[in-house]
RNA sequence: GGCCUCGUGGCGGAGUGGUGACGCAGAGGACUGCAAAUCCUUGUACCCCGGUUCAAUUCCGGGCGAGGCCUCCA
């Protein structure tokens, strides 16, 4: 690239759950840009809903690569594999074994799904994927710190987090605790300071997993896992925490109030983003509703609009909408999606850099709608490479679709002999050919050699 | 009850105090033996009611509606 002028790298802004307002991003170190993301609890399949934050913090992961250099970006996205429906699950599913190996078949069983989903939906492994299991002793650490800062107490087996030890408890979500009560359903727990005090950790029975911490065995809150996994690989303080907006309450505001006062220091992640729920076809998904979906279903099963759909298709869906809003998973979205893949150009990126008004458009608080349409204009306007540079930046890669080469040699001699009736005038056997091979989802197309003038026919896969 | 989002044409969605972004679908046309693809043309939108204003979809207030969180659901 020599001579040539360095692209100017853009500004990215971001919008901040903690300010409720967008700001630009500047990262704590560039040369180590960190982002965290609440990962999946493994015990059932992941539902799509699960996918849009995967695919989210994958593009953001994307983007940040691009600006600060794939080397200077750490993203970790954590498996949580310890948990009381993982236990239940375990339970049910293998009643003769031994708890802790019933466990580990559940958990890898689930956490292998987990990633074969995740990279079918174009998601690149983040730079670390720590489990919950392995960070054990650095829970157990935070924990004693918090007891001796005197931000928790222990209680009927429990170790707590107190809140009202934490001043500015409750900044994330704008909630003030002491106003939450009146209509709230809250547990009464008597040998809670206060209702909203959270257990960081909880003795174990003998048939419940355990590890041996000095308040006895047992295992981890809910919240501590993240305080300790976000610090031991991104350190106290990192620039980018992510996840659903479900999350903001409480297990955010629990795990800055965890790791923040552990740690002594103003704030945990620089900046907290949010992804929207999803509803499909316009209700709330749930299974109760019957419209509950998984990845694997979408994927390899015909249980949404009677057909698989492909990974790149699921994603780039879920791009139409900016991460913010809500966005309703409709079989005419995924429809759309395609129509819009299957124009787009299958090429190589080469040495090609990124369109100004995608890389723009996606520096822009991850505009993904913007971005979609400005590389559908670069489709159309026929630079390739350009739109494959950046269309990578998406994670989409529109494919051509693979045929068998005897299939396709198969087709080429029917396309043949169509010609041959085409040129004796028989347009009805001739129409017949190709309306049997589009019901096979071969798509005929006709034209005409610029120098014979002669008919030339090309076919494509449709789907 | 408290807190937080959101409400634009068939759909997805920009945006702005005063000329109807754009994409997809649809319609019409060109091309074609007929199709497909492509190209051209085309569109009735801004939840409701007040207020501010010469002018509001855009600002303010109030409704209505949808969604989320309020102890483990992304």
């Amino acid at each position: 690239m020599a001579g040539q002028p360095e692209l100017k790298k853009p500004e990215i802004k971001l919008y901040n759950t903690l300010t409720r307002e967008e700001t630009v991003f500047k990262p704590i170190d560039p040369l180590n840009v960190r982002m965290y993301v609440c990962g999946p609890t493994v015990y059932d399949y992941a539902h799509i809903g699960n996918a849009r934050p995967a695919i989210i913090f994958d593009v953001l992961f994307r983007l940040l690569r691009h600006v600060y250099g794939a080397e200077h970006v750490t993203y970790a996205r954590n498996i949580t594999d310890v948990d009381d429906k993982i236990n239940l699950r375990a339970l049910r599913d293998h009643p003769g074994l031994p708890l802790n190996e019933a466990i580990r078949l559940v958990t890898e069983k689930t956490e292998t799904q987990y990633l074969e989903d995740a990279t079918a939906l174009g998601c690149l492994d983040p730079t670390i994927q720590p489990r919950a299991t392995e960070n054990i002793a650095q829970m157990i650490e935070i924990i004693e710190k918090l007891i001796a800062k005197g931000h928790a107490y222990q209680a009927e087996g429990e170790v707590l987090f107190d809140t009202k030890s934490m001043a500015d408890y409750g900044a994330l979500s704008k909630r003030n605790l002491d106003e939450q009560q009146a209509g709230a359903r809250v547990a009464v727990d008597a040998h809670k300071k206060n209702p909203g005090d959270f257990v960081l950790w909880k003795l174990s029975s003998h048939n419940e997993p355990g590890w041996e911490s000095p308040w006895g065995r047992g295992r981890p809150g809910w919240h501590i896992e993240c305080s300790a996994m976000s610090q031991r690989y991104l350190g106290e303080v990192f620039d980018i925490h992510g996840g659903g907006l479900d999350l903001i309450f409480p297990h955010h505001e629990n795990e800055i109030a965890q790791s923040r006062c552990a740690h002594g220091t103003d704030v945990m992640s620089n900046v907290w983003m949010h992804n929207g729920f999803l509803q499909v076809e316009g209700r709330k998904m749930s299974k109760s509703e019957g419209n509950f979906v998984t990845i694997y279903e979408l994927l390899h099963t015909e249980k949404f609009g009677g057909r698989k759909w492909p990974g790149e298709v699921l994603r780039l869906a879920m791009l139409m909408t900016h991460y913010r809003e809500p966005i309703d998973f409709s079989i005419k979205r995924l429809e759309e999606a395609e129509r819009l893949l299957a124009k787009w150009p299958a090429a190589d990126a080469g040495d090609a850099s990124p369109d100004a008004a995608v890389l723009n458009a996606l520096a822009d608080d991850l505009n993904t709608v913007a971005a979609v349409q400005a590389l559908h204009a670069l489709a159309q306007s026929g630079n390739a490479a350009a739109f494959a540079a950046s269309a990578a930046l998406l994670g989409v890669e529109p494919k051509e679709t693979e045929v068998d080469e005897a299939v396709a040699a198969e087709i080429d001699r029917r396309v043949r002999a169509r010609l041959e009736l085409l040129k004796a005038k028989n347009f009805t056997e001739a129409d017949k050919i190709r309306e049997t091979l589009l019901a096979e989802g071969i798509q005929l197309k006709d034209g005409k050699d610029a120098v014979s003038g002669e008919r030339v026919t090309t076919w494509e896969v449709r789907r």
